[in-house]
DNA sequence: GAGGATAGTTGCACAGCGCGCAATCGCAAT
DNA sequence: ATTGCGATTGCGCGCTGTGCAACTATCCTC
């Protein structure tokens, strides 16, 4: 029960160590575009060519790397497509925005919700809410409005949808004068996109949609870049500064990104880097088991074992 | 230097069994549909429930794996879908093929050559010659007929392309009589899609596009059933016997389906098996290292070891 | 055609780690 | 509270992963 602390880096603790290295050689090979040659992936790994060889001989036997019979290139393999399809299978939004709905909740004492993109509108599917919530009679099955509500315009501003964009054109023709004045003055459907795609794809609302109630939401994408879901906070107007540095949508930012990330998607659409390793001598004294989370280990152990 | 023979089964010599393991584990997660419990996991792949823990808990921790925090499953991440999309990426029929057009040359003695859908038609992009070849006049970038050709027709049994259908119907419009003698009397296209498919998707020809020239052709699905290329082969009309059960169709097929495999095909669309393990008692003593390639060992260590 | 550089592969030996077992924990149903 | 199923983990034996260096294959240079 005692015990010291045998490692000051307990990533790993209990699991199989070869595992997690045949992992980051997926990763590695699927980081270089799918196609490597052994040089290269040691140089993206930081690991000894011959560690890396045993690796991909046992992955390529199990049909998950193949190579190229001229180039002898290593590549992934047919079986990395059917664990692809299948984790595209699994790959649902309203699990994945759950554990950041429950963190926004706590975080910013705010009103969270989830919304997906409808055939009637952005509808929501999931909500949390604060112990000391303010009212709104937002319910999961609610369908929002595209143009009067942030939810609605993040989602305008990242969906290419026509038929999205033909429902806000009717429902800016149906609004009566007095909403419509709420909007900006001339092409308000293309101002607002214009609006929320500067801001970064995050729409942000002031007593727009609901009086007294701000609100912002960011889109969440998938793998293949297509919007999946909005997700939403909103607090009383007073104390929920939605400004675009803020900690409300900062932290909605940061969340949404998460989320995103973990459905598959990437930033910058750039998911595989250079083809070569633009990197320090890749063979030597360097060892790193692994390599995928955090990069730059402070050292690498010496050859001969220090005392500890 | 003697060694008797410590492995009487030496799939992964020189490897790194717990890797193997490792993509087993995926593998197996993904013949389940991408999301199992741990249980059924280990009645999937035969091992320890302990033992799989500890990889799910490493490539957890990569992000190959996920959890679902309600029911505690585990299910692919979203470094999968990466990994899966690297893979199709390198999805490539002409460098699949290429092992299959030499074996089909050396095993057949026939010239065998692979065609894509091209936007003028299937065209020629590869072709292997045994040593003593019949004397054709195809040569890589060889747009090949439709209807006329054995090629053209698998192609066109297996694509729901309406381009293609378009470009079927004009090639039968334009041709001289004495070429349309040589089709089915009524509805020509359709007669010949109705028969090729009767043979599995194999098209058959017998000195129809050549004079004296039998040829077979095979489709090449990816992973999204798509026609990717077609695989011909072709012979004397005397020494090339093209019946459906024969020498000459049995491989082509048997090669064609192993190349589509290797593009991420699965046979009957049905890649996720069923949901739960219909098995014997997946806890025990079984302890298969692994468990991809051949299934049913021979027989599980008792508890107690025998001499052997 | 010889020589050499580059990249991939493998034998070896030590110690680090995988894994079967069984005890424990967590959770839900009764 | 009790029961039971499933997930998790400490333990320790001995299998196996790994750095190193020798070896091989392939391509380029002279």
């Amino acid at each position: 029960m005692i015990e010291a602390e045998p490692d000051r880096e307990g990533g790993d603790r209990g699991g199989v160590k070869a595992a997690t290295t045949a992992a980051a050689v997926l990763k590695g090979l699927a980081a270089l575009g799918g196609r490597a040659s052994l040089a290269a992936l040691a140089g993206q790994l930081r690991a000894h060519p011959s560690k890396l060889h045993r690796y991909l001989k046992s992955l390529a036997a199990e049909g998950l790397v193949a190579r190229d019979p001229l180039s002898q290139a290593y590549l992934l393999g047919p079986e990395a497509i059917l664990v692809g399809l299948a984790a595209m299978r699994q790959s649902d939004p309203i699990r994945a925005a759950e554990p950041a709905l429950l963190r926004l909740r706590d975080t910013l004492g705010a009103t969270a919700f989830l919304a997906v993109p409808g055939n009637r509108g952005p509808t929501v599917v999931r909500l949390e809410e604060p112990d000391d919530p303010v009212v709104v009679n937002i319910r999961p099955g609610f369908v929002l409005s595209i143009l009067w509500s942030a939810t609605g315009r993040a989602l305008l501003a990242a969906s290419a949808d026509a038929r999205l964009h033909a429902q806000a054109r009717e429902e800016l023709a149906a609004a009566p004068a007095r909403r419509r004045a709420l909007l900006p003055e001339d092409e308000p459907i293309a101002a607002i996109v214009r609006e929320v795609r500067a801001a970064g794809g995050i729409a942000t609302v002031r007593d727009l949609y609901l009086d007294g109630v701000s609100a912002a939401a960011a889109p969440i994408f998938d793998f293949t870049g297509a919007v999946r879901a909005i997700l939403t906070v909103l607090g009383p107007t007073g104390r929920f500064p939605i400004d675009p540095e803020g900690p409300v949508v900062t932290a909605l930012r940061r969340e949404a990104e998460a989320v995103s990330r973990g459905l598959g998607w990437r930033p910058v659409e750039a998911a595989h880097a250079r083809p070569e390793a633009p990197r320090p001598p890749p063979r030597g004294i360097a060892a790193l088991p692994l390599g995928s989370p955090r990069e730059g280990r402070p050292a690498a152990r010496e050859t001969e074992g220090e005392p500890r």
